[in-house]
DNA sequence: CAAAAAATGATTGACGTCTATCATTGCGGC
DNA sequence: GCCGCAATGATAGACGTCAATCATTTTTTG
C-alpha cells in the first residue's frame, strides 16, 4: 500500500553489490566495471529508484545561490518583474534558495559582462539574465557555462549563445497575434495600422513588427513606423503628428515602451471621432488603467509571473543534476477589459536583516 | 558572504534556551512559559530562521499522497488534464510526492461522495476534485477537511464549500472576455451571436453566457441558445438548423463541449459566404486543428497546465504547514492561430510497476 | 606466479529536523 | 521543607544521501 520509495540501499541489495558501489554508479564516480554498472542500472529501473533530492541537498548543505540580472531604469515592466523576483525570493527561503536581483545599466554590454564576471567569481549557482544580442554577451555566457554556472536568458534572447534555456516570448509570434486580432477587428474592411516601436534596430521590436506584417497584408496597410525611443515624450509627439497627418489610420500597435505618452494622446482625442483600435504590450499600472478606462482595447502581455516561476524552476533543475528542463515557449497572453487579473499587491521588500 | 542559513540550534543558542525548548516552541508542543515563547520567537525573527523543509520531511519520511479526482468520459479536455497530471506525477517522484489521478462518474454526486470517502479512509494528504454544485458534495468536502485532508476544487467551483482553494477560471469573466472580443470584431456594426452551451442548467455554461450578455448589449443581439448536451451530434444538428433559420447570425460562441459537431458544420459551409466569427472553449486536438485550418477564429482556454501546477503547489503548501496559499484566479487565455503553443508531446504513461 | 592495479566492500560522520525519553531545575502550596 | 507539577535541559536515533577512508577481493600484467 504505502511502501516507502526505494532507497539506494535497496538498489544495492537488489543489484547484489554494496552501497558504496551503487553510490559510485549513480553518482558517476568511476572505477566500476561495466558489468556492475549495468546491473546497478537494472536494479534502479526495476525498483523505480529516484534519488531523494531532499536528503541529497541536506547532506550537502546545499544552498542554491541564484541571481537575476535585470536592466535598470524606470521601466515599469522591469520594475514589476523585479518585484516578482523579490516576492519569490522570500517564498523560497524555506527551500534553501537564495535568490537575489541585481540591476545593470541597460544596453551596455561591457557593464553586463563585468557584472556577470563578478558574479561568477562569487560562486553563484545560476544566473538569469536579460540578454542583449552582441558578441561580448555571447562570449560571457559561454564562459559562465564553462565554469559550471547555469545561465538562462530571460525576456530577451541571446541568439547564438549556449544558454541553458530561454524564458520569454517569441516576438514574431506576439506581433502575429496582434496582427490576427487587428484583422479580426477590421472584419474584412480595409484599414491602416500605425506602428510605434522603441527603435527599429532593437531586435525584439523589429520582430514584433515583422510578425504583424506577415499577418495583416494585404487588406490592411501599415503606416510609416514611429520610433519613440521608449520615451513618453517622443511617443506622444510622434503619434500626435502621425494621427493628424493621416486620418485613415484605424489602429495603433505599440510594440515598445513609452506608452504613457500614447495614452496621453488618446485621452486628448476629441470624443466625437471614433478612436483607432489600440493594442500595446505589457500589463503594468498605467496600461491597466488605460484599458479599464476604455482608452485602449487590448494588452498583450508576456506574463512575467510565469516567466519568473519558470526561471526559478529551471535554475533549480539545472543546479540539481536532474532531467533536462522543459522548454515550452511562453505564450503571449491577451488581456481585454474583462479578463484583467486583480491588481498585484506586491510590495517591494528589502531584506530586513542579514 | 555565504553564511549558511540559521538552524534551530542557532535559534536556541541565541534565545538562551536548549534545543528541546526551541523545538517545543516552533512546533507548538506546549509546556513552555510565555516568557520563553517570546524570547524564542524573538530569536527566530532576529536570525531569520526558516525551517528547513527538506530536513523536516526527510526526518519524517514524509511521502505526500495526493489524488486528483476527475470526471470520466471521453471529454478531450479532461483527457488532457489527466495526461498533465500523470506527467506531473512522474516529475514529482524525486520530491517524494505520490500523485495519482482517479476518475469518477460525471454528474453523480453519490459516486463522488463514495470515492472521496474511500480516499479519506486510505489516508490521503490532499485531494483535488472537479466539483459539482450540490449539498452532498459540500458536506463531503467539509468532512474531509475535518479529518485533516487538504481539499482543492478544480475547474469547477463548489460554492459554499470550505475547500482550501479553487483553481480554475471565473466563467463570467471568460464569457465577458469573449463578448469583448466579439464586440471588437464587429467594429461598431450590429451583429447577432449564436450561443451554444451544454445545458442552461449547468452553472458554468450559464455563467459564461451571462458574462457574454453583459458585455455585448446593446449593439449586438443574441440568438436563442442551443443546448447541445455536450454531444457532437446534437451540436451539429442544432447549429446547422439555427444557421439556416437565421441568416443574420454573424458570430457563434460555443461555451460547452461537443465542438467536433460545430466544426463539422463549419467545414460544410459553402465557401462563397463569409462564415461567422467562431469562438469556442478549450484548446484540444480538434479545436487546435480547426483554428489552424482557419475554420474558427479564437479559442479561449483555461490553461490546464497552469491549473495542474497550481493544484500541486497548493496541495504541497497545505500539506506542509506553510504560508497560506495564493489564490490568484486563473485568467482565461486567448489563442488565435498565431500564438498557438506547440502541440503537447505528452504520452499517457501508466505506472510500470507498483 | 608474484606484483601491481582495478574493483568492490564496509563503515563512518555530517546535514537539520522530528520525536522520544529521561533527567534536572524552579516554584508554589501546604 | 517537602511534595507535586510545570518548565526546561540533555541526548539519542532515525530519515537518505554524500563524501570520505581503509580493507579486501578480483583481475590484469609482466
Amino acid at each position: 500500500m504505502h511502501d516507502r520509495p526505494p532507497t539506494l540501499a535497496d538498489v544495492a541489495q537488489r543489484a547484489g553489490v554494496s552501497y558504496a558501489t551503487a553510490d559510485r554508479v549513480v553518482n558517476g564516480r568511476g572505477g566500476v566495471s561495466d558489468k556492475t554498472v549495468r546491473s546497478v542500472h537494472a536494479a534502479v529501473s526495476a525498483l523505480g529508484y529516484v534519488r531523494n533530492v531532499a536528503a541529497a541537498n541536506l547532506s550537502q548543505q546545499r544552498v542554491y545561490r541564484f541571481v537575476a540580472v535585470l536592466p535598470d531604469g524606470s521601466n515599469a515592466f522591469f520594475a514589476r518583474m523585479r518585484a516578482l523576483f523579490e516576492a519569490a525570493a522570500t517564498r523560497m527561503i524555506a527551500d534553501r534558495v537564495n535568490l537575489s536581483v541585481e540591476t545593470v545599466a541597460a544596453f551596455d554590454p561591457a557593464a553586463l559582462r563585468e557584472r556577470l564576471e563578478t558574479l561568477a567569481k562569487q560562486g553563484v549557482d545560476g544566473i538569469a539574465v536579460v540578454g542583449s544580442d552582441d558578441a561580448s554577451t555571447i562570449n560571457t555566457i559561454a564562459a559562465l557555462r564553462d565554469s559550471g554556472i547555469a545561465v538562462m536568458t530571460l525576456v530577451s534572447e541571446v541568439p547564438g549563445s549556449d544558454r541553458a534555456a530561454y524564458v520569454g516570448i517569441d516576438n514574431t509570434v506576439a506581433g502575429g497575434t496582434v496582427g490576427r486580432l487587428l484583422v479580426l477587428a477590421h472584419g474584412g474592411r480595409s484599414g491602416r495600422i500605425l506602428p510605434v516601436v522603441g527603435a527599429l534596430t532593437a531586435r525584439d521590436h523589429a520582430d514584433r513588427l515583422q510578425g504583424l506584417r506577415e499577418v495583416v497584408a494585404p487588406e490592411i496597410t501599415i503606416a510609416p513606423v514611429i520610433e519613440g525611443r521608449d520615451r513618453q515624450d517622443l511617443v506622444e509627439a510622434g503619434v500626435t503628428q502621425a494621427l493628424r497627418a493621416d486620418p485613415s489610420i484605424t489602429a495603433i500597435y505599440s510594440a515598445g515602451a513609452g506608452n504613457v505618452g500614447l495614452i496621453r494622446v488618446l485621452q486628448a482625442l476629441p470624443a466625437t471621432t471614433r478612436r483607432p483600435i489600440v493594442v500595446l504590450h505589457e500589463l503594468v499600472a498605467h496600461s491597466r488603467r488605460a484599458l479599464e478606462a476604455g482608452l485602449i482595447d487590448i494588452i498583450i502581455d508576456q506574463r512575467p509571473e510565469e516567466e519568473v516561476a519558470r526561471v526559478i524552476d529551471g535554475l533549480r533543475l539545472l543546479a540539481d543534476r536532474r532531467a533536462p528542463i522543459l522548454t515550452d515557449p511562453i505564450v503571449p497572453t491577451i488581456y481585454v477589459r474583462e479578463n484583467l487579473p486583480p491588481e498585484p499587491q506586491i510590495t517591494i521588500t528589502g531584506n530586513p536583516q542579514r
